[in-house]
RNA sequence: CCCGACUGCCGGGCGCCACGUUUUCGAUCCUCGAAAACGUGGCGUAGAGGAAAGUCCGGACUCCACAAGGCGACGGUGCCGGGUAACGCCCGGCCGGGGCAACCCGAGGGAAAGCGCCACAGAAAUCAGACCGCCGGUUUCGACCGGUAAGGGUGAAACGGUGGGGUAAGAGCCCACCGCGGGCCUGGCAACAGGCUCGGCACGGCAAGCCCCACCGGGAGCAAUGCCGAAUAGGGACCCCGCACGGGCCGCCUUGGCCCGGGGUCCGGGUAGGCAGCUAAAGGUGCCCAGCAAUGGACACCACAGAGGAAUGGCCAUCGCCGGGCCCCGCCCGGUACAGAAUCCGGCUUACAGGCCAUCCGCGCGU
């Protein structure tokens, strides 16, 4: 009984933020493996991997984010919590931080991601995409 | 049998409605209507388990293979009866073992069909026999011959056991009881149990080594399977352009034509992707009837997750529960099991904090 390793958000464009851009889910194998070869920035409860994606590809939803979380998370319980919480971060933080044309791919780490505190893993997420944004 | 309660904010799934954008189609000419996709908002709605787990059995379902029957091979099951769609599951019983008891445990068919094995120890391990000993005889006093299987020792197991008679010493040699085997009777559907009688005992264990007997068994699995099907590349048919450059063919040259070439339309295969399969199920709840029970049946009511890189949530507050501490009115700190549906059912196994209900046995205390 398990299921992918990942999952992806569904679309979630209402936001604080201003420039409320749209987010799609990052659905297929090909776009984790793109990202995987894109920019990667670890923080505590998580890695962020990022990249800009070409002009061949679709641009439809102006942010894609996928999610993964590996067996060395825990068991099909501690998986599913750490990307839950990894989809929340992510909900509230990328319409406002993200960049439009960029796919995103949130990685979970054992224990920490499932523990760490909250509003840490917002202002860990914001740090991230500076980072990997200006980079 | 239950799987903490409740509050607030913000989300995701599904359905319906409204608005907007885009596309397609139809009316038509400056607009209207329909459908689809996307976005936004509103309303409604459902929302993880007893094991959803391991994937160990049994089915439903799908595709593939396959005349029927017999024999054989291979795999599985294995006391008897019942239950079931089926099972290696469940219920009831039998036998053996354990326990004062309630109750618990047992792969529990066949070893007089055959083969094989039985380590170590021991004289000897299944078919013959005797190490010490005991008894008798002989004796050169070392031992030898004969009888014996009671006693000693070994072993998981030693050719029935206990007691008595008997004897040179012994022995089912004889007797009683027990055990074992055959036959008959009784009870039971049966496994089996009980009784009577005969036999002086012939027949050690392992079938979880091979085997024999009886019964069962095609293979693969929802990533099954069916349908739709883009871009790009490639294939086919037809039409058009052009014989202008290059190549080939109609033997060669000229003319002419064809193919490779360019463009268009259509067709089919197929990839990404999408849709179906997908949840009404041997279904749930209540109550009654039959049955010791498993279970079967009647009636009434209910609609109860269906996702698909995969929703069923995130964060906070209060209370409950457990552990620890303190100045033991109360407060503080930490913890709150095992674990996440993936086509669906029936089982088995394994993991697990805490709690609830019922029944039985034993012990202690009270009466």
């Amino acid at each position: 009984m398990t299921a992918p390793v990942a999952t992806a958000a569904g679309p979630t464009a209402q936001a604080a933020a201003a420039p409320a851009l749209s987010i799609g889910g990052l659905k297929t194998r090909a776009g984790f493996l793109r990202a995987a070869k894109g920019r990667r920035q670890a923080m505590p409860g998580f890695i962020l991997q990022a990249r800009r994606r070409g002009a061949d590809e679709p641009h439809v939803p102006a942010i894609r984010v996928g999610f993964t979380c590996s067996r060395k998370v825990g068991n099909a319980v501690r998986r599913n919590r750490a990307k839950r919480r990894l989809r929340e971060v992510a909900r509230l933080v990328l319409p406002g931080e993200g960049r439009a044309g960029w796919d995103y791919v949130l990685i979970g780490r054992a224990g920490v991601t499932a523990t760490r505190e909250f509003g840490q893993m917002q202002t860990d997420l914001r740090a991230a995409l500076a980072r990997v944004h200006g980079a």
